[in-house]
DNA sequence: GTCTTGACGTAAC
DNA sequence: GGTTACGCCAAGA
């Protein structure tokens, strides 16, 4: 069988997985994509995917809860609106991942092949 | 086949 | 919690 999923497929569809109104790190996602310690080749993924994919990479944010990009940029900006309209409560570009962190039950472990 | 780049992570200070 | 430095590995040129 040669129809192996590409590492970078993994990652987004691993990213498709994110409920609405939680968050995961890119380490998170590339972990639970099979990919421990491959995080950069999240954000490659999201960098090369188009906004058609349907990807929610505004749930997608750097360790810690902050967020993925630097303040001031656009596209940090429109991640805090979005998460904030999805109930996501944000303090200084940071999100509480205590609050809003994605904590995947097993069924999705299994769905995402664990 | 080699070099460079990269929506990052972790450790150390 | 901020900043600096280094590491990791896949994809593109």
């Amino acid at each position: 069988m040669t129809h192996k999923l590409s590492k970078t497929d993994r990652i987004m569809k691993t990213i498709r997985h994110i409920p609405m109104g939680k968050v995961a790190s890119y380490g998170q996602i590339a972990d639970l994509a099979g990919l421990p310690g491959r995080a950069r080749l999240v954000g490659k993924v999201l960098r090369e995917a188009d906004a058609e994919l349907s990807l929610p990479w505004h749930r997608v944010l750097r360790s810690s809860g902050l967020l993925a990009f630097a303040k001031g940029t656009k596209q940090a900006i429109a991640q805090s609106e979005l998460l904030q309209k999805e109930g996501v409560l944000i303090s200084h570009c940071r999100v509480k991942l205590d609050h809003f962190g994605w904590r995947p039950s097993i069924e999705t472990l299994m769905m995402l092949g664990f």
